[in-house]
Parts: C-alpha cells; structure tokens; sequence
RNA sequence: GUCCCCAUCGUCUAGCCAGGUCAGGACAUUGGAUUUUCAUUCCAAGAACCGGGGUUCGAAUCCCCGUGGGGACGCCA
C-alpha cells in the first residue's frame, strides 16, 4: 500500500478559525498516525481576498499548536518564504501551468466547453455516490454543468482542488462536512481525469456555544490567537479539539498527543457536529498546567507574567519558587497574577472582604503580633516550613490557642488576601526578612 | 424551495453495526468534606435515550414516517 499523503488546503482570507484547526489537527493526526505526509498547500485563487498577514495568522497558529508539516511553504527566519517538498508549487497561484494542462485534458474529452467567457465543466448527470470514511455511502448527483474557470481566467476551487489533489498524489481527502454536499462534483472531476480517487473523510462541524450555526470568526473562543494571547497551553488546546468530534474509546480526556496520535483512526470520529464548550477547554488548559514538571510550568509563568514588571524585575530564583509552590493551585496562566502577585511587591493590597472575615474575631492584630515575636526568634536558616510547622505548635500550646488561630491573621498581613498556596511553604519562600517586615507593617496599619 | 448529513444528561460523549445488566464517563451545576485558607483536592447528588408507528418474547440499539438541528445549492473556498 503506497504512503499516505494528507494535505490541509486553507484559503489565507482571515484569522485562523479553529474550525481549521481541527481540520489541520485531524489530518495531522492521521498522517502521524499512519507515518504518513502532511502537507500544507495555500488555496490562493481568490486575489482579491488573500493577503499575507492572513497566511502569516495561518502558519504562526498551526506552529503554535504544533502541527508541523512536510511539505508546503515556510516562513524562514528573514522573513522570506520557502516552500519545502516535491510536488510545488504549493500555493495556487503559482500553479496556473499545471491547471492549464489539466483544462487540455477535458477539453480533448469534450468535458469542458466556453460560455460566457469562462470555462465550464460538464458534468455526467449520473448520480455519484461517494464512499466515505466516515458518513458511508452518499448518493448525490449534480444536476447542472459548473464554472472551472472565472471569466478573468482564474481557475474556481473545485477544479484547482481536485486537480491538485491528484498532481500532488493525495491519498485521504480529510475535510469538514460542508464539503460533503461537494464531493460528487469532486467525483465527477476526478473520473473525467481518469485518476485514482483519494479515500474522502469528513468531519463533524463545531458549532457556537450558544446561538444557531457553525462557529464563525466573530464568535467568542473561535480564533487560535485568542488562546494564544490568553496564554493557554498549546498542547491543552490541540488536545481538546482532538476530543471535539473524535472518539478514542479508552475512556481517557487528557491525553499526551503521542498517545492520541497512537489511537487515532476515522472509526472514532463522531458523525454529529458538536457545540464548541469554552468551559470543558478550560479545564483542559488547567489539567495540562498540573501535569507540566514544575520547573517548566515556572518557566512558562515567568515569560506569561513577564508584562509584569514587579515580576520581571525580580530574581528568576525566587520567581521560580514562586511559582513551584503557586502551580497546584493554578487553573491558568491569564490571571495567575492575582495569584503570585503579592509576592513580588511591598504595595500588595488588602482584599475587604478578607479584611472583614479575618478581623471578625477581633484578636487578628494580637495573633499577628504573637506570630511576629516568635518569627523574630527564628534563625534564617531555620525559616523553612516544617520547623515552622513546629513552632507554631508551640506557640499554640503556650497560649493554650489552637495553632489554626494564628494562620488566617498571618495569611492575610503578609499578602493582603484570605486565600492563597499553603500558608507555611509561602511564608518559607516570602523569608524572613519580608515575613518580618509586613508583619509589623500590618500591625502598625490595623492596630 | 431542492438536495445531503445528523439526533443519548445543559454541553462533549460511551453504549447502537453483531437487540437482552438500575443507560456509563467527563465538563458545568448544587451540596458536603479536607479540625489553615481556596481560584486547589476529595466525596456525593440532580440531570438524557426527540415524537409516533412497525419488527421482536424483548428496542437507546433494526425499519418507516414526522419533528428538530446542521450543511450545501457563487465566475467564495
């Protein structure tokens, strides 16, 4: 059996949708899974509508996500584009040559005919059915004769498409849905060659979350930049779009991608389209956070919170501690700041509603001062938590109090809030010398 | 309007092809627990076979009709 040869074919006309990115994604998997070739072709017939800001949203997003791909163009590192692979050119507009052989060939077969000053094709008025991967059988026919060239001479997409398809030797033809009611044409096109017909597979639509109809680019979570911008993990995004519409039946949602590429195959994949669900993507993204090693994820807050510049200015050692101890209790790196912020600044702000609950007792402030004059007493070195752990407890059984006591009033001097990473490792990474320093500060501002 | 596809919790889905366990999981929601917090973790609960006919001892599963949803009908791709 000859190797198998997917391409993705996107026209550079806008962002990139995530609805082509699951399409990139699935033939990506597939030519993975089969160790075949993925190629990347520009379908840029259209002058009017393609630019190269929109090819430029198109590569940096499939890189982003990391679809790599064999064959097709590439940025390189100047700026300019290359394009990799046998079978160029790969974007339409260079190919004019090859679509006018092709055009001699069904003009000799008496399949196309002018009218209007473009080229028409005529087709067979025979019902085709269409054997695909994951619809099965499909009958339809095409009842009139359709354009293959415009009359300025451009070459129309299901021509450019097929007869690529076959100069190109693509093997699966792995698409979205809404090119099902198309492929007889396709079909037709390819029997006119008389070329071998690529295996069709397509794929379930995403719709909007809320609302009627497919996921369009206005709506909310339908660009791939938007995750990017939002710094959600690559890997969780590729891994929930690989869930969205495909099925691998071993009960398993998080999965590292080499899996998926292992399980991958067309019998899995779901014939109903699905609602895009921003939630479950979320949770994904969070998921993914937990499983990184923590010195990535530290690395990754760090360049994520980088805008900060509390945070940028600050010692990489001790951000990295910062973050080791914060990633547990991390959903996502958009709004890890309120999270960590604190540590990195004197001007932290106190939270009212924490103000309140802390000081409901009423004995916050001399807690505060009970845990400041045992921290003073406390050698540096010794400022790691489990000897504070030990401290406390003594503290505690002095002051007949429960050690629990001394912990909401001590969170909330030394960070302003009521919630947070484990109280005792924090204060191990704040040191001693900052521990100390808010103490007094926060006893001084609510005395 | 014509044609094509689809139909299980609010959402993503398992089960359907080879008909027979209280229809299973995940997200979300709600309620508890973790005698230090919670934007963490753990536990629990509620929540679905679109409707009607047929086939059958028996239908989520097979067939038909209806309804609903989606898509395609461009000299866009």
């Amino acid at each position: 059996m000859s190797k198998v040869r997917v391409r993705f074919a996107p026209s550079p006309t806008g962002f990139f949708h995530i609805g082509s990115a699951r399409t990139a994604l699935f033939n990506w998997l597939y030519a993975r899974h089969t160790n075949g070739t993925f190629i990347l072709r520009i379908e840029d017939t259209d002058e009017a509508r393609n630019t190269l800001e929109s090819l430029h949203a198109l590569m940096d997003g499939m890189s982003w996500l990391n679809l790599d791909w064999d064959e097709g163009p590439k940025f390189e590192k100047d700026g300019s584009i290359k394009e990799y692979g046998d079978y160029g050119a790969y974007f339409q507009s260079k190919r004019s040559n090859v679509y006018l052989e092709y055009l001699e060939i069904l003009r000799k077969n008496g399949r196309a005919y002018d009218k209007d000053g473009a080229v028409f094709f005529k087709v067979s008025g025979q019902t085709q059915v269409l054997n695909d991967a994951v619809y099965g059988d499909v009958a339809r026919m095409e009842e009139k004769d359709f354009p293959i060239f415009r009359s300025n001479g451009t070459p129309v997409f299901h021509f450019v498409n097929v007869v690529d398809d076959i100069a190109m030797q693509i093997t699966n033809v792995i698409r979205g849905q809404d090119h099902l009611t198309n492929t007889n044409k396709h079909i037709e096109l390819f029997k006119a060659f008389d070329a071998p017909m690529p295996q069709f597979a397509h794929i379930p639509l995403i719709l909007k979350s809320e609302g009627e109809g497919k996921m369009s680019k206005r709506d909310k979570g339908a660009l791939i930049e938007e995750y990017r911008d939002k710094n959600f993990l690559p890997e969780a995004v590729r891994n929930y779009l690989c869930l969205l519409g495909w099925n691998p039946k071993n009960g398993k949602e998080i999965m590292p991608i080499d899996e998926i590429v292992g399980l991958f195959d067309f019998s899995g994949i779901i014939r109903s389209n699905a609602r895009f669900d921003e939630k479950k993507m979320a949770h994904f993204n969070t998921e993914h956070i937990r499983a990184l090693p923590a010195e990535g994820f530290a690395k990754l807050a760090f360049s994520a919170l980088s805008k900060d510049k509390n945070i940028a200015n600050s010692s990489e050692d001790y951000a990295a501690k910062v973050f080791k101890l914060c990633q547990a209790k991390a959903v996502n790196l958009e709004s890890l700041d309120g999270l960590v912020s604190y540590f990195f600044t004197e001007n932290y702000p106190y939270d009212d509603a924490a103000k309140e609950r802390v000081f409901k007792k009423g004995e916050a402030v001399s807690r505060m001062k009970d845990s400041l004059d045992m921290l003073s007493n406390i050698d540096e070195a010794n400022f790691t938590s489990t000897v504070l752990h030990d401290e406390f407890e003594k503290l505690a059984s002095l002051k007949n109090l429960k050690i629990t006591e001394f912990f909401p009033p001590l969170r909330f001097a030394l960070s302003g809030l009521a919630g947070g990473p484990d109280l005792l490792p924090m204060v191990e990474v704040l040191g001693k010398t900052k521990t100390l320093e808010r103490l007094t500060k926060s006893i001084a501002l609510f005395a």
